[in-house]
DNA sequence: TTGTAAGCGTTATCAC
DNA sequence: GTGATAACGCTTACAA
């Protein structure tokens, strides 16, 4: 194992100080031109590599933030990842991933390993088992920077960006009334999760607001999964009054139940109005495209990371302000729903 | 910002030396068991966490180690980020992602931070722009083991994870013959990259060996886009005689040939039978189900990952033997493809 | 403008 | 069994 070269090398070769050589390494104002050029040769001639590590020992900064999602290959998380990516590279920042696959113990275990490795900064989205949360809080006491995205819990003094699930909920019943639709049913996801939750209250609401009147058989809980969504419609087509409107807090489930619907001859959208939630790729593939309504992942990662880039500006002169922010569902009409 | 406890506030706590708690935290066999025992207690108290950074300058090991894809959002690279992730956590390590987008200079910085940062080891798939290969080279004088997979170039002495593109390509090919088409025409990738230019060959091999002609013709390059899809159907169908079969190297030009036949009222797979590549989701949720070659992008993330480990025992040994794994495509007969 | 020396938190090598 | 000390590579008062 060849060892790399050190501020030593370089200063052994031009018989200089270490730290003669480390000051002209970050050009320091007070080192004259010529020395400044004579270490930045010696160090191209050494190949000559920071050593960030030791840096960071020093420093207490390692310019390493960490994220923490259920999973990392689906297209929420991974576009959203990609977005804080590319905000925060350009800062000199690394990003590292952890999953928690919807468990509160590995969620745990992550977050501790994260702050042992002195992150600067931790992004994360909870995991649906993630009811007690007396890891966070201890986290929060260790002062690195939390900012929750998407899945939050509400703790004092930790920022969140999240979409309006609400309104996304009520945008999505509301269209659907729109269309025509009197007897409206909502796939809902589930309900531990605020972000569920919240879509589930739009929709009621938006009902309500309708006068249309809410049922409780109406309501049919899935996994986000297409084989939910065949369940749903077997099992609501057995209603003496089946829907005319399906809002579905999952796009897989959207697609399950127009499978399901198809093999029963039922037309979409003139005999049901479907709409799904996450604006998956595939949505606007199909022949028969899917309305959806779009999170915008990527926009939200790069909110995120703006909120931590105002946190260490903000930090570094001793204030501190706790952001809340929400942005707005984009909700995309598509044949699934369109009935003109 | 509160710092946290180091040894030293265990060892002033408890009148014994820093060493010795070292040791303590470590289990070193040679601590008594009382002291061991006063120690964790005490660390607990004190909510003592691991430094795991001073730990890393000392050892020269950082339990971190590096990916560089394209981009990561995409269902390939984060399926297979995914794999590295779940293997090598266990074993204690966090995953560092980085994009190059495509871009070789980007590409060469990403590499570069990362070996600044220490990393035990650097995984990466090469840019459509990567020719010139110096500093994959000179990173490779680091003695940082580098790990190539899917997209490689050839370096002695770097371990390579791929997937048989060739076979890929021979097999969707034949698949399409032994359905009675003989007019095969393929959408090709970027030739630049390896794997494309593999697909191509398979494709070029199977025609051959099935005694049929190769037209220069019925080639289209694509850049893996719907549009690039419709495109090429559009100028396929201009010839004197059009294809009735399509190899695409990518599933998202096989279903925007798919979207451009069925305007055309051509119909798939009677008239033209299509076959893509990837496996992308979408792919088995259409009405009519895309056929396509799959990369098993998790499995190859996972031997990536082992083969990584096997490389750091072997390397403690002073072994080190160059590992050329090549992984099966895995062809799903769908629909489109499908005559019966 | 540059040098000296201490320190970041660990661990390994000697001692005792 | 345990303690003292040096070292990992860098930055930064304080001196000169």
């Amino acid at each position: 194992m060849k060892k790399s070269a050190t501020i030593y090398d370089i200063s052994e070769k031009l018989n200089i100080s270490a730290a003669t050589v480390s000051r002209a390494l970050n050009d320091h104002p007070k080192i004259s031109q010529k020395t400044k050029e004579l270490v930045m040769k010696a160090a191209k001639e050494l190949n000559y590599k920071q050593n960030t590590l030791a840096q960071a020992l020093k420093s207490g900064k390692t310019n390493n933030i960490g994220i923490i999602v259920p999973y990392i290959n689906t297209n929420f998380f991974s576009s959203l990842i990609r977005g804080i990516e590319e905000e925060l590279s350009p800062h000199g920042y690394h990003v590292i991933i952890c999953q928690s696959h919807e468990d509160v113990d590995l969620e745990r275990k992550q977050l501790n390993t994260l702050l042992n490795a002195q992150v600067d900064g931790i992004f994360m989205s909870v995991s649906k088992t993630t009811e007690d949360i007396s890891h966070i809080e201890a986290a929060k006491e260790s002062n690195t920077p939390i900012i929750f995205f998407d899945r939050k819990k509400d703790i004092a003094g930790i920022s969140t960006v999240t979409i309006d699930d609400y309104k996304g909920g009520y945008l999505a019943t509301e269209h659907l009334i729109k269309q025509g639709c009197r007897r409206i049913c909502h796939l809902s996801g589930d309900l531990r999760l605020e972000i569920y939750q919240n879509r589930y209250n739009g929709y009621i609401d938006a009902l309500k607001d309708n006068k249309l009147t809410f049922k409780e058989e109406y309501v049919f809980p899935i996994k986000s999964s297409i084989e939910d969504g065949v369940e749903a419609i077997k099992t609501l087509w057995n209603l003496s009054s089946p829907p005319d409107g399906i809002f579905s807090a999952s796009d897989y489930a959207a697609l399950g139940a127009c499978q399901q619907l198809k093999k029963k001859n039922i037309s979409i959208p003139e005999d049901v109005a479907i709409i799904g939630f996450s604006n998956e790729p595939f949505t606007q593939y199909m022949e028969l495209p899917i309305s959806s309504v779009d999170q915008t992942p990527d926009i939200m990662g790069k909110i995120s990371a703006q909120v931590f880039l105002e946190y260490m500006n903000e930090n570094f002169s001793g204030i501190s302000i706790e952001k809340k922010v929400v942005l707005n569902p984009q909700i995309h009409i598509r044949k699934s729903s369109k009935r003109k």
